[in-house]
DNA sequence: GGTATAGGGCACTAATTTGAAGCACATTGA
DNA sequence: TCAATGTGCTTCAAATTAGTGCCCTATACC
């Protein structure tokens, strides 16, 4: 739970790329020289993005991929279920927000079905709400427009062992 | 990302049921028979359990499982941990929370890496702040320890597609 | 003691998902 | 035309996850 595919993080990182040059087309190659990322999983990302209208890009020679729109506007929800599909906490089919899924034969008994859900849809809330331009700004204090989810925990600490 | 494992859903579902009687010890089969879980497989994530002190067993005949403590002190994220390991978002070392993790080589220069664990231990907060108790009281409203942190979200609906 | 019931350890196989690479083709600028 | 660059499709390899088998230990009850 909670570990993104290579992929995403592939993604995630050409992005940021991506939007550090605003308006310009950069090759995948560039990209590929600037991480140790094989490159040819990168251009497969680099298509799905592409896919889902969140990069353009460019054929032939000094072709190459741009962001579609700024990178404020682009959330972090949308990376993930463009790369790895919509989040589902539990395998049970959700509805909601992702199209088909298996069907899960414990559902219509499944104790713990619905408050999971909640829990998955809070987490997708913290995704909606982090922007490509948060991600791009490592050394910046979050200030996206996901501040205000900003929470206080007083809570006893948890230990966990692997 | 957000998916659990079949472990850990067969964890929760167990560990539901055991919520639902405080103190009566129950022996893995009748959790087995009221869910189509296989039998092997649910003693496994039982013993998992068992071995990080969420539960406690009983051997010999009329043995079985029992939690060790009340479920409003068991913390969501104590359970995941248990059964899947701290969560890593990116698969990057996580000195905090887990003990060892392969080495990230481009952890150096990865862009990305920062402002994704600020994610990752938002939503680790929620699992600390969601107690088996809520779990178990699917129909109730979530009142648990973790209703401070609800929010209101007045941002654009993403379409996503699978 | 014997037996039935229940958990525990270990090793193994099978299935699924994810990561990665190959190859030929389409596009475009010089 | 040629070189640079993205695109589609296929296949392979590695890692993770799911599930099983076999035999041992522990306890209650007769």
């Amino acid at each position: 739970m909670l570990k993104l595919t290579k992929r995403t993080e592939y993604g995630l990182i050409a992005l940021t790329h991506l939007a550090q040059m605003p308006g310009e087309v950069v090759p995948a190659r560039e990209i590929g020289d600037s991480f140790p990322i094989p490159r040819r999983l990168l251009a497969e990302v680099l298509k799905d993005l592409c896919r889902v209208n969140l990069i353009d890009s460019t054929r032939g020679a000094h072709g190459g991929y741009s962001l579609s729109r700024s990178a404020k506007e682009i959330s972090l929800a949308e990376i993930v279920s463009a790369l790895e599909g919509a989040p589902t906490v539990s395998g049970c089919g959700d509805g909601d927000l992702l199209a088909g899924e298996t069907p899960c034969e414990v559902r219509p008994i499944c104790p713990i079905r619905s408050p999971l859900e909640r829990i998955r849809d809070r987490i997708w809330q913290i995704m909606l709400t982090t922007s490509l331009a948060t991600l791009a700004q490592p050394n910046e204090p979050p200030v996206s427009i996901v501040h205000h989810l900003q929470t206080n925990h007083n809570l006893q600490a948890n230990e966990q062992q692997s």
